[in-house]
DNA sequence: TGACAATTAATGCCTAGGCAAGTATATTCG
DNA sequence: CGAATATACTTGCCTAGGCATTAATTGTCA
């Protein structure tokens, strides 16, 4: 394993202001792309957490409850309540395996195929509008502080 | 009002990656920030929404539903029902204002300032860790860029 | 083989936010 | 003054995630 870099220094107890911290600023670029997204998708019948299941079906058809909550990154149970509402749309079927009968296999229906078919072009159009002024060297650099950023956060989950 | 620059032309709907997504890293940096947070702030009896309106209590004592609602962006239903909670808890109570009766105003109690009296700490500790490795010239960058899509962020929302 | 551990999904109970409707109070204007 | 309007919460109903527990199934190993 890699050796981690100390933790940077700065930020600090005395004198913390919110509107400095990275913490605040990510947070609520993200409520306003979300809230942007949310918007335009509702259109089309989808939230800005249901079109991230059928989006990986798309590549991934066939992908079990446990996979899709990984890939999402949240709690099996709460995946398998997303997977309820949307299989109560008619957007994706449960299919018990044969091989594993544990295992769940999910697939996406054409009315599915259909609901997410305009989600690339929404979020390109929301992302390159919050990008507005962005060079593209810029850009580059913005993607490599925030890949970086989420190696040292995974790092950080891993040491516990 | 500012002319706002055009849209960017980084993201195009057709062979779009999510990691290669802005959007998707920063939603998966928050979500360690935030659990790594509540982790550390579990100990003192708070989640990740509960310190903010606290926070800011401790600045603007006597604030009121709607300015903390503001100024956490969130409805104020959601404010009504997470003061709720806090004021079960005893770490906060409501005023009814005399001045105008349909004001509540919202004070911390010593339960709530002994809460909240770890948080900066915890906050500058996890961003630090999470900067592991940055300089602060790139710290400096990043901050910039965050405000930037911020800013551009709120004009799109006020220009509907 | 058979007890034990591990994995997969599902469920219950909690916190939490968005939206719409409702209530109480305050302000404005005819 | 009095009706219309605006503001400040509050509540109900929805989606949504975290944690703990459970049931069913599979794998492991003595």
């Amino acid at each position: 394993m890699a050796r981690t870099a100390p933790p940077a220094d700065f930020y600090r107890a005395a004198g913390y202001c919110a509107e400095e911290s990275v913490g605040y600023l990510m947070k609520h670029i993200m409520m306003s792309i979300v809230s942007q997204a949310d918007k335009r998708l509702d259109a089309h019948g989808l939230t800005s957490a249901q079109w991230g299941p059928l989006m990986r079906l798309k590549t991934v058809d066939g992908a079990t409850v446990a996979e899709l909550a990984r890939w999402l990154n949240v709690d099996a149970g709460a995946m398998t309540r997303l997977l309820d509402r949307l299989e109560k749309k008619g957007l994706c079927k449960r299919v018990r395996s044969t091989e594993d009968r544990r295992v769940v296999r999910v697939e996406l229906t054409p009315d599915g195929e259909a609901a997410i078919a305009e989600v690339p072009a929404v979020l390109a159009e929301v992302l390159n509008a919050h990008l507005a002024g962005f060079s593209k060297t810029e850009w580059l650099a913005l993607r490599n502080y925030l890949r970086r950023i989420l190696e040292t956060g995974e790092a950080l989950r891993e040491a516990g």
